[in-house]
DNA sequence: TATGAATGAGGTTTCATTCAT
DNA sequence: AATGAATGAAACCTCATTCAT
């Protein structure tokens, strides 16, 4: 392609995003170079400047793209899967396929509780993540799934807890398949909370 | 030889320890320099290194009492509290009393998820802190307070999973009063299921 | 082969210079990129180029035409102005009007005292300017207004001098009004010494 | 001497600043890096940062200096000397005798053109200076040598800047001679107005 | 044992210049 | 002729660690 084109660089941007988040995923933000960067994309240094003002720029960049994949994955899996047992194993099984990225994602996390700027970002990025799950949920409680006395706005907060917890036992080496148990046992320990019976 | 000089070094150590947690807590691992820790102690640069042989060393050294703590905390709450919810406000409350080393705590899960030995030592204080929690479920079970067939392991788990996934709420800047009200939520959905009817 | 490209090639140099004399004046050599200088002029970076091999290069094309610009300004107003007082007082508010060139002015000097061809280059700048102000004097020495001991020669080298050093204060902000009263106050010293009784 | 007292640093800080200015002065401030200081005075530039926050920090601190010398210089001079005219002999070959610095000089004030907190800095010293110089007038004019009519604050403003000005023809490489005659004409000339006759 | 000056490797960032398009 | 992405050589600055005092 050639690289005057604008949508040149809107592909090489992507594909730096894409390179920087392996990168930083594998060995932490500040363990990671531009160097390591550039390295791994066969591009010189100075290059990955033109894309990105700094080092955090590109940071934050991969954190949206991030949040939307995230976004993206989950609203496909809400909207695919059927029931409520059912949607919530595929979501675990898709959240969870990737676990190379979980020590970004704590990464931000740690980063955000001191970067004011950096957390309402990442606040931003939950709201957006449990809007969809509300959605789903309603949905459910539309179909009479679920008890109207539920709010749904925190049960999705809650669901949503619950999850990143989950993902602190991967990252820190628990078993998926143990993961993916306790998963199911407090949801069902919720299911026969919430479910209307 | 006086058995003195190792109690000196004994306790000059802990107030190190205790210091560079702080500091760390505040600014993170690569944000904290040794004279940032120096500085807060009173002494100077060189003093660390007769203490402790790196900054991954004092860094490592805070790790451990730093969970040595959170199980004593969890514990002194388990027993003292009395009925469920109680004892889960409780926990709540402690555990969000001090917000200040969530940072650190994220920041330790994320290293945990890249440094296997870091990881394994992780899982062990998991393990504690989940064990602390199981015996305070069989507690309850025994005095008739939880149905019988709850899994309690996976249980306690599923519990200190949720409780993280709130400690991300606080991390990212969200009000305590509206991670209170989900954890509430989500409780009380777990409660109407598990407990006996 | 048509002239017309050549004469192109020439106005797109001068246009050139004359931004680049600009952005250098204000942003000072090694403050301005040559990316500077090509967004002001609207064109890209490389364009720039083909007019000019260096950035150093384009800087001293810049020194020429400032200073041809100098003397010339230098003898409309000396010839325009009828009396030594009146031509004087022209010369201060002419010389004075664009402050925005005096830190390149400067610059020009600090670096010739470390560059001899440019030093050199400066020195036939002065010895111009140096001219038309004798020029000058001696057309008020033939008037009669200018004592015949006086030597011209050395006389306008001094008021040169003079001039420089008030062009000092104007670039550390010192008030002009502040500057033209020292001008003045020197120039009745010198008149009251020099003018024939 | 030992390291660890406080003499010492103070020592090292004036040899640092000493070697930097002569660095600075030869090569100008762009072209000078903290390498080439930390080389010429035999350290590693890390050592540099021990004393000075920053490059720019160093380039003050030897602004600051060099004015402080030059104020020195200046009272010396001023009340060592006789007579007017051999004050101002003496005063010329003073300032005169290094050249070396003058590239640095009209550096400062370029560079001050664009920066307000450091045109300030040298708006301070060259009131010092021209204090010292009036100081130096007011006594002749308490002696009788100078008309009352005069404005002491005025004309030393202008004397400095004459000086000033001079101090360009050296930076460009006009005979030292040459600079001396030009002065002492106009001197003349200056003298034969303002003193009393 | 404590100090803190010194080291030196390494990181981020800038930019003049080149060259494929 | 013009573009602008890419290069790559520095430059500034930081800081864990060492070691003479």
């Amino acid at each position: 392609m050639p690289r005057v084109v604008p949508e040149y660089k809107e592909k090489a941007k992507d594909r730096i995003v894409e390179v920087a988040h392996e990168v930083f995923s594998k060995k932490g933000y500040h363990d990671t170079t531009m160097d390591d960067i550039a390295e791994r994309l066969g591009v010189s240094k100075g290059a990955l400047y033109q894309y990105f003002e700094s080092k955090e720029d590109l940071y934050r960049a991969i954190l949206n793209a991030g949040f939307h994949n995230l976004t993206d994955l989950l609203r496909s899996t809400a909207t695919s899967a059927g029931t409520y047992a059912e949607a919530c194993q595929a979501f675990f099984d898709s959240l969870t396929k990737d676990a190379s990225s979980l020590g970004h994602s704590f990464e931000v996390i740690s980063e955000a509780s001191r970067n004011p700027a950096l957390a309402k970002a990442v606040r931003e990025n939950y709201s957006e993540t449990i809007k969809v799950i509300e959605d789903c949920l309603e949905g459910w409680r539309k179909e009479g799934a679920l008890r109207r006395d539920v709010d749904i706005h925190l049960l999705a907060e809650g669901l949503v807890a619950f999850y990143d917890g989950l993902m602190v036992y991967l990252a820190i080496g628990i078993e998926r398949s143990e993961v993916r148990k306790a998963f199911a046992e407090l949801f069902k320990a919720i299911e026969e909370g919430i479910l209307r019976q």
